[in-house]
DNA sequence: GCATTCATGTAAGCTGTTACATGATTCA
DNA sequence: TGAATCATGTAACAGCTTACATGAATGC
């Protein structure tokens, strides 16, 4: 249920439209949380009757008209409660097909498995590329708001980012060769 | 939609019951895939419908009756298809509360957010430690009793888990201290 | 005596995905 | 000229969670 406090939390740097939500979702943030547009509308519709945003209509010539969403001061409070509480049950529930496939390794063909780890340390490698390039557009975002405490907090999600893919590349490389071996 | 792979695998091992399989998707292998019970039985008459598995009924006198589930030939057919494929879209979608929490962590109270890593950091810690008794298990069952050709690919998956482990206790431990810092 | 284990499920609700619809404007 | 961008959604479906129901047997 944490679709709703990132959509809080983007809100809570500067109003935007469901299309602006959209774009973070898919673009910056989306290596830790990701939605899609119909699913984002859906939960400012829920947001919006619980009174944790409001709107304001903007029409325009050029573009279609827009609805700007601001979040209100019950939103915030909703907010600040939700980033200051934790849960142990908050702690990912790793869902993970590939080492779900590896568990079950033994029924696979050697030569196809091998293949499919080095496809995946390479889709691996890219992830890990495209996270630097969200490193500057999270510090363009940085610039439009012009906050500096933030950007601290949104190294550390980086770096925790590319920890986790560092593991992910160095075990398939382990993986690959254990296997071969074998 | 892997439940439906992972309890094909699992009964590839051995007939069981729903109850069974409930057992080992919230113990052994929870680490990479867990599911409730009532998940788990929809899924059974799902797979029964489509012949992938078939059901045995045991009358007991001291314990409820039960079914034990078969995977058929169609159904390991499909298991092995599987198995065998890779599909990018398979690579996990991280979505990630604690990493969500850091990002908007300029709006959390310092020390309530320290407070929360450091339960965060001392969970994983304990994580490990089960994780890598099941290591050691692992390894004694094999120089004692066998080596069966599974026991290679259950220590890579086990591998995985605790290496992505330690990257989230450096991790969460090099956070703690630049928060401190700040 | 009270909690847990065994064993199977139903019902309702929440979250997320995929496909589709509209239609003008801007860029290559 | 055709693709991408802006901008909002609806509908249907798939997957997962939570709460509940039953009831005997066993363990502490």
């Amino acid at each position: 249920m944490s679709l709703k406090h990132g959509i809080l939390g983007l809100l809570s740097y500067s109003p935007m439209s469901g299309y602006d939500l959209m774009k973070y979702f898919n673009e910056s943030i989306n290596f830790f949380w990701s939605a899609q547009g119909s699913q984002i509308y859906r939960e400012l519709d829920k947001l919006q009757r619980d009174e944790f945003i409001e709107v304001n209509r903007v029409i325009q010539e050029k573009r279609p008209n827009k609805k700007i969403f601001s979040i209100t001061e019950r939103g915030k409070g909703e907010f600040v409660r939700w980033v200051n509480e934790f849960s142990l049950k908050e702690i990912n529930k790793t869902r993970d097909i590939i080492t779900m496939k590896i568990f079950f390794g033994a029924s696979a063909d050697k030569e196809i498995l091998i293949n499919n780890l080095i496809k995946f340390k390479k889709s691996i490698e890219e992830e890990y590329k495209s996270l630097s390039q969200v490193k500057e557009n999270l510090h363009k975002f940085q610039r439009n708001v012009d906050n500096k405490k933030e950007s601290l907090f949104w190294d550390l999600t980086i770096s925790k980012g590319l920890k986790s893919m560092r593991a992910n590349m160095e075990w398939a490389e382990e993986a690959i060769g254990m296997i071969r071996e074998y």
